[in-house]
DNA sequence: CATGCTGAGTTCGCTTGACGAACCCCGAAA
DNA sequence: TTTCGGGGTTCGTCAAGCGAACTCAGCATG
């Protein structure tokens, strides 16, 4: 039998893939959403609920999950005569998903596009677009999967 | 009152965000990792099926609605003595999602390792490891969102 | 021919999650 | 003292995900 075997029957565990962490983490519906909103810089819960039309319960459960791991902090605020209230930040580990959500957004942008793309990116210094990019730590482009070679990593 | 207006109050449409849009195609529970199952090279239901461990029902969901979306082909094969089936291939636009799904893994390999990477990637051509950079037009690289200006299109 | 096997689904109950509406709690303002 | 509004929680309903069992086509074996 000549059947192409894929990369893996069992070489390494797939469990361990950290996509399928990754999705663990902000792979719930809205999540990355809320993520995305956090970039542009929305803070509050009301602003939020309203930006996105979730449901305030779905709402207050992927906010907890995102600050209990890490991507968004609670910090306490409070404004002119009123009482302290909370608002969500981006910590350091939130604002590594950003390329995540431009990757997201690129795509949609390419594909689903009926007109320009809703929201523009620009490079604050220099007003270029930005964009995504698959590198080599040698600094040539890599244009996509067919020139990436993927292999499980060392066991432990 | 001195309220910090984000990025928007209804200024632009955000129903119309490609993040949403694309998420509304793989957002889906399974979609993302049937998706890098396809990167690797797996393109036959059961392989899918076992690589996975999702249930037959929801993989045959999301197969169908990739294969609608235009992300999988479905292409009829036949191996010696079985009769005909298919298997899922990646389209143009399906691999244009590869940089969506390095993202990801890139997150999960910095922030949720306890070892070292469960999947590295090379360039081919070089065999330095590979990774997704921001980077804008003028060719500068792009640390993170601080440096990005986002801004609503202009409408039509 | 009858039988069995296998890949690719489909069907079926069950459980979990998402949904919207209603309700609650608190502190400030009136 | 009542009212108001942000930030939730609770509740009943409905959709989605789940594993196990069943189906169907057609090749292979007896």
């Amino acid at each position: 039998m000549v059947t192409i075997t894929p990369v893996s029957d069992a070489t390494y565990d797939r469990s361990r893939c950290s996509v399928a962490g990754t999705l663990a983490v902000v792979g719930e519906k809205w999540s990355l959403l809320v993520m995305r909103e956090a970039f542009l810089g929305v803070r509050r819960f009301a602003d939020l609920q309203q930006a996105l039309g979730a449901p305030k319960a779905v709402l207050t459960d992927r906010l907890a999950t995102l600050v209990q791991e890490g991507l968004l902090s609670r910090e306490p605020y409070r404004e002119e005569g009123a009482r302290q209230r909370h608002e969500y930040r981006l910590t350091a580990k939130g604002r590594d998903l950003y390329p995540t959500l431009v990757a997201l957004m690129q795509w949609g942008d390419r594909y689903l596009a009926d007109g320009p793309p809703p929201l523009a990116l620009e490079h604050v210094d220099c007003g270029a677009p930005v964009h995504v990019a698959l590198v080599c730590a040698d600094g040539h482009e890599v244009p996509g999967p067919r020139e990436v070679l993927a292999r499980p990593g060392e066991r432990r």
